[in-house]
DNA sequence: TAAATAGTGTCTGTAAGACAGTATAAA
DNA sequence: TTTATACTGTCTTACAGACACTATTTA
């Protein structure tokens, strides 16, 4: 290689020798909410660096897949789940590229957002090959709290953050909170879910007017279980909340 | 390399010669306002593939830099541009990655989105070191009208498009837009970079009474050129517009 | 003066926030 | 009945959208 050179020619001239190996990694930041609760799946490490830190779940992006593919099949060898069911939803997040994020060697992560559907009581199991024996799923918000060491693994906590925050954003202004939820749901449903991941109370009357334009109704009702009128089951539609649904101030 | 591994112990055994090399990119979005119309930076390519295409400018990340550095980097290289001034936003837009982007090899890019400020008539000078000389203004909104045969080399323009979503999104709960403008302006300037981006006229006057309290007061006035009062020069602060400022509907 | 721009005032309709009231079911 | 939940209605206040009006400058 001689000397510098303009970025024109740059990649012509490219020959990998000259370059440190970049390893790329996908990692997840995946939700699922359960007794009002914002849950993030988290794996447990078991060697240095971080050893026995939480961490998020990850791997490697092969060499024929996009980081999104990887981010796809890690979550489907992680959890067990059966992605062809459409109840998943994956979209790309940031991408950390410190050079010292992992001390090791250099890995450059893609983090994804997923978004995992629940009745809002039971979790899904994540049971399924190897490592996902110390998967787990933690209350988000407590973990982000951070009680100091409980921090997460690497970068991971900075990660899991503007995870949650792009998530509590775009509720704001889009349906997406409705893949937490089945395909038909109830509005107090998926009220429990914005105030799982606002973490913050919503009125319920209002909530329903101002959502109720954004759903479709599919006129069946729930057979309910412990006292109180049925529900109107919903289904999602991508239509926009405009205005925007103001999350309530912190304070 | 023995058979498939785990993803705990899959990074313990990373071993670069089993990967195939991966190059990361960094490619720029970079935005200003003149004659109230949006331009893009773009490069003309002299070489195959999508030779005399026009193409993002970018380059390559070095091995100790994070892909913001090689950004601002590159932006440095390309522009001339003094970066100490703080009148430079960047800020990362996705991660693009699909395996065949680049038909000559493996290139995963983060693109990244930058704004420069300008006094609205006068784009900064796009003269650099060498490839710069290839480097030039475009109308955005043109560009992306993509008269057929015009479309962006690679897969460019896809990344514009997502980078003018991102900046058109944001300005209607921030004051990014400010940053397309010197550290002082008027009312009407930044009216204007709103036209420019959203592509829409704005009422002046409840532009104003929307806009004025996320800005700061100097107390100093223009010396007008054309006829017309002295307009108040404000300061942008971090304060978010809420409820959010309503883009024009575009039908 | 006339023309151009800056900025304020006013009116109207919509909708958010608060909350009462009604309906439907289970215990 | 009581209790719990689902939903609708009402009232007040805030503010967006439209636009008229005044003020301040240059030509």
């Amino acid at each position: 290689m001689n000397g510098p050179q303009t970025e024109e020619n740059y990649l012509e001239s490219y020959n990998p020798g000259d370059y440190p190996p970049v390893a790329l990694a996908a990692d997840l930041v995946v939700f699922a909410v359960a007794g009002s609760v914002l849950h993030v799946a988290l794996v447990r490490r078991g060697t240095h660096p971080f050893r026995d830190r939480l961490a998020l779940p990850g791997g490697f992006v092969g060499p024929r897949e996009s980081a999104e593919d990887a981010a796809r099949r890690e979550l489907a060898e992680e959890t067990g789940l059966d992605l062809g069911g459409l109840l998943v939803h994956i979209e790309q997040l940031a991408t950390y590229s410190a050079p010292l994020r992992d001390p090791r060697m250099r890995v450059v992560s893609t983090a994804h957002l997923v978004l995992l559907a629940t009745n809002g009581s039971t979790l899904p199991a994540l049971a399924g090959a190897g490592d996902a024996a110390d998967a787990g799923w933690y209350p988000a918000h407590e973990i982000l709290a951070g009680k100091p060491g409980g921090q997460l693994a690497f970068d991971h906590s900075v990660i899991l953050l503007d995870g949650l925050n792009r998530l509590a954003g775009k509720m704001e202004y889009t349906t997406v909170a409705t893949q937490l939820l089945p395909g038909e749901f109830t509005l107090t449903q998926l009220r429990t879910v914005y105030e799982a991941v606002w973490n913050s109370p919503m009125a319920p009357g209002n909530f329903t007017r101002k959502m109720t334009p954004q759903l479709e109704d599919t006129g069946q009702k729930t057979r309910t279980a412990g006292g109180g009128a049925p529900a109107t089951l919903f289904r999602a539609t991508d239509r926009h909340i405009h205005p925007p649904l103001a999350r309530p101030r912190t304070p």
